[in-house]
DNA sequence: ATTGGCACTCGGGCAAGGGGAGTGCCAATC
DNA sequence: GATTGGCACTCCCCTTGCCCGAGTGCCAAT
């Protein structure tokens, strides 16, 4: 009952200060919350929760602000689901509905996954690994160039320009994307190396140097290190936040920039909805910021991640929703491929 | 003579306020600069040049700053060719080298470029319209699904999926290939219409609507309007001149996360290296920021725009040559495939 | 446990003042 | 006629001092 209470103070100063930006005081507590109880009483609670680390004072006779314990706390047992207007659901399936291709589904989601939430968005491209092979094709640039295009599944295209150690013939290239797609076609990508080495075994001697190319260059492109790819966008967003970053935002925007870093950040997603919160970041430029992010895949298999980063006061209940909801119609359109 | 101390009072006062970004007074480029004239000459000279334009006073005793005419003229008569050093020349090489495919080496470009001027980079694939036809490929995703892969000579690789009006066997699938590779293979992306509208004539009754399709996907891929892709690079190094852009940097942002300004920006690239100054910018948003760009592409023709985006007091020789020296590489990459 | 009251703290806004950088102008000089 | 030293003037900006008010913690009363 009591304990009810204080959390329900802790609650009233996590969405105030979120929706204010300002520490929020007792009193301001009493006239906009309906607690039913004395601005001193809430003092107390206040207390209480500080001392619990719930909250903090950014200096005497200020309000309090939240801390990231107590959003962690207001995340995990406080915020309600805040389920989308069937209008944004409505948003999201027409905004989603009209990609030609996979580049543009995921151009597509980042931008509407930033306007939804006024954060940064992130969007992983399916992983290869997690993807079977759909087509290969083997394309001659010149006597001894070849590009190389590997189409998946889940519509991922990559390509690889090959440089041979020895000039190949139209016909040759023609036989070797033959046993190429015959080897490889269904396969799962992750698998690759196993069904390809036997290729390059049964090539002729002068051929095996060329074939052996290839192969190693399809390997690489579907290794779990290179073939990630994420998606940016709404760093504009960042800028509305300004003050909100401890120092300045510019550490912020470098490490966005960094490849590796959205990939540790989306590395770890399941199929719930995770949230990091300042400090708990394995990023340190990020510490300042916080993550909801998820998996979207076909099935129960996740194949990529996506979510946002923004300031720690976010709109948790409402960003989780549109995470959630994006990652879910991504799945969705994955499924009907 | 005396013409020509103004103008170097104007170099001197441009030079000095890009590197301190601080009103510069008459005395400081007597301190700076060898002009053999007092600071009170130097006085009469900036009078001149205010009268004439060329700069400004953010307030009564304050020194005095260049206007954009004032940068305008640095650029055209005063700032020689900065060569970059063999350092820096052998940093591209290095860096570009590494590519392995298309989407590296623009990747790359936009990195390498961004920390080279340490402002917003932006590098244009290469055109379609630009490009001729190396390969098609047409993948049956399922009965009435098509992916669609077409493979330009620049190294661009675009893929379309296509909604089939009706079912189409393997063996269809495989005679319209075949097909579209024999009227496609070697025309130019920008003709692929004339070409390829004859095969829909040409199909049976039942194909016709399905051939169609495709052949519409085909054309709609090469669009000049939606083919053109632009990869931007960063953008933390804005947040380093926060205070430099008028207003706020969030309007700055979300100009250059609009694919549509971007292509605007790049739009008119010639050979040379082009530089818009402030208000000279079409953008509204960022006319008070500067443009650094030129085209690159094989032997005379442009294919695509490179530039980057920076504050009015950048430091224009500098990004003049760095921007010439990437595009440089890029049509020598270009040439090379 | 809750409440009203009260003294206390401290940040932020505002006004006043001084220092300093820089200017424009003028009379003198070459 | 261009150049120069001198000088008065302007105005930004930093610092200081001050007050106000929001908000707190504590205490005694219920």
């Amino acid at each position: 009952m009591l304990e009810d209470r204080r959390l329900a103070v802790l609650r009233a100063i996590v969405e105030d200060y979120v929706s204010t930006r300002e520490p929020v005081g007792s009193k301001a507590i009493v006239e906009r919350h309906a607690l039913g109880v004395s601005s001193a009483t809430i003092r107390n609670d206040m207390a209480f929760l500080e001392e619990e680390g719930y909250i903090a004072q950014p200096h005497t006779s200020a309000g309090r602000i939240p801390t990231d314990f107590g959003y962690r706390a207001f995340v995990d047992r406080l915020s309600g689901v805040k389920p989308l207007s069937s209008a944004e659901r409505r948003a999201i399936s027409d905004f989603l509905a009209g990609a030609v291709d996979l580049d543009d589904v995921m151009a597509r989601s980042v931008r509407l996954l930033a306007q939804l939430t006024r954060q940064v968005a992130l969007v992983q491209y399916p992983s290869l690994v997690q993807s079977t092979v759909l087509h290969i094709e083997l394309v001659r640039l010149s006597e001894s160039r070849l590009l190389l295009v590997l189409i998946a599944d889940t519509g991922r295209v990559e390509q690889r320009s090959i440089d041979l150690p020895a000039a190949m013939t139209e016909d040759e290239v023609t036989s070797l994307r033959a046993r190429l797609v015959a080897s490889a076609i269904g396969e799962r990508c992750s698998d690759l190396g196993d069904q390809l080495t036997p290729l390059v075994d049964a090539a002729t001697p002068e051929l095996r140097p060329a074939v052996a190319a290839v192969v190693a260059s399809l390997i690489e492109a579907t290794a779990d290190t290179v073939e990630q790819r994420i998606v940016l966008g709404g760093t504009a967003n960042l800028a509305r936040y300004r003050d909100s970053f401890s120092i300045s935002l510019e550490p912020v925007l470098e490490a966005l920039e960094e490849q590796v870093v959205l990939l540790r950040l989306l590395g770890e997603v399941s199929g719930e909805v995770t949230v990091r919160i300042g400090h708990e970041n394995p990023v340190e430029d990020l510490q300042g910021t916080s993550l909801v992010a998820t998996g979207y895949g076909r099935g129960d298999s996740v194949v990529a991640g996506v979510g946002v980063v923004g300031p720690t006061h976010m709109d948790y209940p409402g960003t989780m929703a549109s995470v959630h909801a994006v990652a879910q119609y991504l799945s969705q359109i994955l499924d009907e491929n």
